[in-house]
DNA sequence: TCAGCTAGCTAACGCTCGTAAGTATGCCCT
DNA sequence: AGGGCATACTTACGAGCGTTAGCTAGCTGA
């Protein structure tokens, strides 16, 4: 039985880390105790390594809250245009709008949690651009809800006030949501989705 | 002109500092950066004392963030108690618990913003003691909805799924409210009481 | 007047942090 | 077979952290 090259479990199998693995790991721990709570020791031991050897992965302990921020936020917009391209009636863009963001804060509850309590601690041209980027998801869902006023559909005093309060609740999601619940993410974010209709007025 | 010996700001009054400006610039300070990510030297900086002074004051920076999450955990429940005392009504209970908790994040910004991010940075008899409250506060909430669903004013599928979207978009409020914006704290929190028992489907 | 308390101060501690430098070892490709 | 790269290691650094000890000066009340 020689050992796969794959995935290995062999008990004496020489194992390397790679740059993804000492990601995860500190996405792991970033989001269990923040970016500040967190030592390189700590995310070092968790991948059964030396503190200086991550340093063949990374370049600091900044670059790697930098690269979790960013790709977390890129794919919450790219799920975000993928969910609106198959309609332009508001209603079925702000339902599945919501829809995929509520779900990514169930299936990717740790990007979530980094990404809401630590963005503040990046550096400043990184931090400014990823305030930008949620800003720009802000205006899209409000630029929804605005048209949505507009032809009728839905009835809200302020479409910032729905916008904000619609974002808010999905991103909590994060923080109860657990993979072995009672619900199924999905479920989660279809009632989500319906919760955000209900807040501008959709009587369906 | 002798100086007076309260609030003055005469410029070579010896002035003194007390345990609640301690509080006070503590909380700012880990409501910008968090609590690891605030240093006690800037939490004396910003008092014009040295560091060391501190400690006429607190035990330890510990104490400081228990102080702070636990006064705020009890003014919480407290304005929740003070705002269903009134009638027996789940939608009324439902709006004056919103409107209350709404208000609260938009009038105590720093105080939300250290409970939601530290909390979990807490010693551990304090962190299940602040959590059992949270929880506390959620179970009230869940069974005013779940009455209301009882007696046919709510329509909702799960009433902890609403209870958890009601508190939480409620919590976000501190993340974006300025009191020099365009809508008053209390505008916000009317809003949002009526957001509540939409998610609730109380067609008012 | 003066004892005692309060609330500052300086100095120093032990620890941990993020990071750098230099070295050893094993795998891959020629 | 062996050169080079990748990846780990040990050692060490300077800085900053929270905290303690011990001292000083001013206010308060007997």
């Amino acid at each position: 039985m020689p050992p796969t090259d794959t995935q290995s479990a062999a008990p004496e199998a020489r194992q390397t880390v790679t740059s993804e693995a000492v990601l995860d790991a500190a996405l792991t721990l970033f989001a269990e105790r923040g970016y500040h709570g967190t030592a390189l020791s700590q995310i070092a031991e968790r991948l059964g390594i030396r503190t200086p050897s991550l340093y063949n992965h990374m370049r600091s302990k900044q670059e790697l809250l930098e690269t979790l921020v960013a790709a977390t936020l890129r794919d919450v917009l790219t799920d975000f245009h993928g969910a609106v391209a198959d309609s332009e009636d508001p209603v079925v863009q702000l339902r599945a709008a919501t829809r995929v963001y509520a779900l990514r804060h169930a299936t990717h509850r740790r990007e979530a949690l980094v990404v809401n309590r630590d963005t503040t601690s990046l550096p400043e041209p990184a931090l400014t651009e990823m305030r930008e980027r949620r800003r720009e998801h802000e205006r899209a869902i409000r630029s929804i809800i605005m048209r949505g006023i507009e032809c009728g559909a839905f009835a809200v005093g302020n479409a910032g006030l729905a916008s904000f309060a619609i974002l808010e609740m999905s991103v909590s999601i994060a923080r109860w949501f657990r993979e072995d619940g009672p619900r199924t993410a999905e479920q989660v974010a279809d009632e989500y989705a319906e919760f955000a209709l209900r807040i501008c007025r959709y009587r369906g």
